[in-house]
DNA sequence: CGAACAAATGTTATAATATAACGTTGAAGA
DNA sequence: TCTTCAACGTTATATTATAACATTTGTTCG
């Protein structure tokens, strides 16, 4: 589904520019963190907590539920992971410095998800709760369906 | 946050309408089912499905959870309640003729949720999908914020 | 009608997702 | 170095949902 050529390199650009965000805020990105973004960021299939729970079990970890959902909560308060709700499951940002207006396209049959931005749609949904005088927070918008890929 | 008036009156009508689709469709509107919907219907703060069971277990049924998720599955099958996903609560649908191109306004102060339709949302949807050759099944669109009442 | 079948519901158990509460450790600044 | 607080460890439990099989009820068709 994605235009990623080298998982590699787009894992480790993922991770620099993690860190970086994290120093520039002066927040501690710590191994655990990391290694759970890493986990996160290994393929483009939204990754389930408690798979990611069994993924650090493999590893050094005497993980527990708290332990990845420490982690989470604060990948997702930073802005550097997306909980996707209707399949609870977490992704990487595509663009963790800026994600206003962004969508999801999940593929129901590579499963992979893709953050998608459309300025002309976040106007149409700012136009709509307009009509509804809605002051809005927080928006969540998920499509399913097939992706090119896969057709 | 909505336009109903008399809330008894908005209840027999989503009820009368349930009830006529299902015989149209020759589904079979239980007593159960029935029950549940009107739980549902009870109020316009999306209902979650153990509290359902706690309402119906106040009654005449020895309900257990698959009792609730069994009439849920039927309900929202049948199109008449929604599933909205990032709360995990069900709520009646508005249209349940007719749900294409239509998104929920969740209030994060009174709790309400209100369904909406947009042609041009649908349509600035399905923009973006094209530009991404994606072939979209399903639309989840949940708007969170402060409705108009509550401002 | 009444047997046969299918759909709906009852029941028990358990899976999957997430958080509360409290104790311990370790990094960073005073 | 000492203090402090954020991060992490640990135990327990809350919340949401489904699997699997038994029983009942409703419908169809001979």
């Amino acid at each position: 589904m994605l235009d990623c050529q080298d998982h590699e390199i787009c894992i480790e650009r993922a991770m620099r520019e993690a860190e970086s965000i994290c120093e520039e805020k002066g927040l501690r990105c710590t191994h655990l963190r990391r290694e759970v973004f890493r986990l996160i960021w290994l393929s483009h299939v939204p990754a389930k907590a408690y798979d990611i729970l069994e993924d650090l079990k493999g590893k050094e970890w005497s993980a527990k539920p708290p332990t990845v959902y420490r982690a989470l909560d604060f990948l997702l308060e930073t802005g550097l992971v997306h909980k996707l709700d209707s399949i609870n499951a977490y992704i990487g940002r595509s663009h963790p410095r800026d994600h206003n207006g962004c969508y999801f396209l999940i593929c129901t049959d590579c499963n992979e998800a893709k953050e998608c931005c459309s300025s002309e749609l976040s106007d149409a949904i700012e136009s709509a709760w307009n009509k509804n005088s809605f002051r809005p927070k927080k928006i969540t918008l998920e499509v399913f369906g097939q992706c090119s890929a896969c057709r």
